[in-house]
DNA sequence: CGCTTCATTGATCAATCTCAACTCGCGTGG
DNA sequence: CCACGCGAGTTGAGATTGATCAATGAAGCG
C-alpha cells in the first residue's frame, strides 16, 4: 500500500487531494472536506491561526480491501478518487453491497464514533483516499456546531440511502432495482460534476457481479435484465462507460409503483 | 389525541413515564431517558441546579399515525410503552416497514437534526410516547460530550439494524428472514426486561401483515412459513403472545449461511 | 498461447406470489 | 338475540419471477 504522510495545515489547498470539481456541490465531500473545515472554523471563532489537522493519503489498486470489519481503526477515511463498496460477507460466500462509495464520501460516519467498521470496504477501481485521526476530527466538529450540523447532514443522507435500499430490496422487482441503482448513481455523480449531463453519460466501473451484490440478484439475472434494457434502447454500456439513452423511459421503469 | 403537558425538572422521576424496568439495561431508553440526562449532566459540571427540560406526553390508540413523513416536527418523540413501526408507503399501496419501535426507542435519531421524518410512524398497539423540543435536547447533548457519545451509540445501532435488514432482504430466504425478525425482536425485548427469559415468551402484538411488510413477503406466505414453524415445534403464537419452543433449532434456521 | 475473468444465452427448477375459497372471532346494529 | 360484515388467518392451485446449472464466447494478461 502506497502511503504518504502529510502533517499539513489545512489551509494549504494544494495539498488537498480533492479535485476542484468536488468543491462545488452539496455532496459530502464538500461538506466535510477539511479545506472547508479550516476556513469555516476560522469564520466562527475569528482567530487567524489555521487548525492543524493531520491528513494521510493512501492509494490502493482495484479489488484491494480498504478496511476490514474486524479491525480497529483510529482514523476516518474519505474517498478522494475512484469507486469503492461497503460489503457484508455471508458464510456461504454470498455478498451484499450496502453502498457504493464515490469521491467525497466518508467511508462511514459511524467510524467517527466507533473504531470498528461493521462491514468490509473494498476498492472497485484504484482508489485514493485520505484519513484523519478520529480524535482530531471529532474535536474539531465538536467545537464548531455548524460543522457538526454538516456532519449530521451526511449522517442523515447515509441513513436515508440505506432506508431507500431496504424498500428497493423488499418491494421492487429486478428491473426496478437495477434501474434505480443506475439512476441513483448517476444523480450522485451529477452532484459531484462527474456526469456528462447533456449526454447522460458516466464512467461506470461496476462489473455485473457488483450490481448483483448490490441489488440482491444473481449475476446471470443482472445480465439478462441489462440486455433487455439495451435491447429496448434505454441504456448503453461499453468501455466502462454508461449512457442513459431514454431517460424518461428509464425513469418510468425505475419509479414504477 | 390525548396530550398532557409537563414543564418538569427532569429530576422528578415520578413524572417520568418510563416504567422502572426500562431503566436497567443498555437499550436506547436507558441511554437517552431524560432522567438519566439530568443526573449525568450534573455529574459532569458539578452544579446542583437541575436542567429544565420540557416533556410532553401523548397517548395514541393502535393504528394511529404518530408522525407523517411530509409534516415538520420541532420535537423528538421517544416511545414510552407499546409498539410502533416506521413504514414507507409505495404508490401501489404496498408497504415496507423499516423498523419496529419498542419502548425506549427514539423514533428516529435523524429527527434531532432535521424536522422532516422521511417515513411514516404508526402505532401498532396503543402507544404512549414523550416528546422533547429538538432545540432543547440538542442543546443539552451538545454541552455534554458523554451524553453525546451515548446518542452516537443510538445512531450507530439504528444504522447497523438498517444494514442488517438490507442483508436479510437481499440475501436470505423467507424462513430465515422471519426467524431472524423474531429473534431480533426477542433480543431487543430481553434487553428491556420485556422477555420472560426462562420461557422465551413475549408479548407479540404483530399481525402477519406487519411481519410481511417488514420482511418483504406477502401475508399469505408469512402464514405458510409460520404454520410450518409451528408444525415443527419451533414456536407457538397465541393470544398476542409468542413463545420460542426450540431456541437452538430456531437459531439454526435464522443463522443459516 | 493458455489461463482467467466477465458476460451471454438457453433449459430447467424452486421460491414466492396471486387468486380464490373458506373459517373464525368480533363488534355492531336491527 | 341474531344477522351481518369485517379483519385476520389458513389452505390449495396455478402462475411468475428469479435462481441454478451448463455451455459458450470474448477480452485481458502473463
Amino acid at each position: 500500500m502506497n502511503v504518504r504522510k502529510a502533517a499539513a495545515t489545512v489551509r494549504v489547498d494544494s495539498q488537498s487531494s480533492f479535485p476542484n470539481r468536488l468543491c462545488c456541490g452539496t455532496c459530502p465531500a464538500y461538506e466535510l472536506n477539511l479545506c472547508r473545515i479550516a476556513s469555516d472554523a476560522q469564520s466562527i471563532d475569528g482567530r487567524a491561526t489555521p487548525l492543524e489537522v493531520r491528513q494521510t493519503f493512501h492509494t490502493v489498486p482495484a479489488r484491494r480491501i480498504i478496511c476490514r470489519e474486524q479491525d480497529l481503526h483510529d482514523s476516518v477515511p474519505i474517498i478522494c478518487s475512484g469507486w469503492a463498496a461497503s460489503v457484508v460477507l455471508l458464510s456461504d460466500a454470498s455478498r451484499q453491497i450496502l453502498s457504493f462509495l464515490l469521491p467525497g464520501d466518508i467511508v462511514s460516519t459511524a467510524l467517527l464514533f466507533e473504531p470498528r467498521p461493521h462491514c468490509l470496504v473494498e476498492a472497485i477501481t484504484e482508489v485514493r483516499y485520505c484519513t484523519y485521526k478520529r480524535t482530531e476530527l471529532k474535536g474539531i466538529l465538536f467545537n464548531h456546531p455548524d460543522l457538526f450540523e454538516k456532519l449530521s447532514r451526511a449522517w442523515i443522507e447515509e441513513k436515508s440511502r440505506a432506508d431507500q435500499l431496504i424498500v428497493d430490496l423488499g418491494r421492487r422487482t429486478a428491473d426496478e432495482r437495477i434501474a434505480r441503482l443506475i439512476l441513483n448513481l448517476s444523480e450522485r455523480l451529477r452532484i459531484r460534476g462527474l456526469l456528462q449531463t447533456e449526454l447522460m453519460e458516466m464512467e461506470f466501473p461496476l462489473r455485473q457481479h457488483h450490481i448483483a451484490d448490490a441489488t440482491g440478484l444473481t449475476p446471470v439475472h443482472v445480465s439478462k435484465v441489462l440486455s433487455e434494457f439495451r435491447r429496448n434502447g434505454l441504456i448503453n454500456i461499453s468501455e466502462r462507460s454508461l449512457k442513459i439513452l431514454d431517460l424518461a423511459g428509464f425513469q418510468r421503469i425505475a419509479n414504477m409503483r
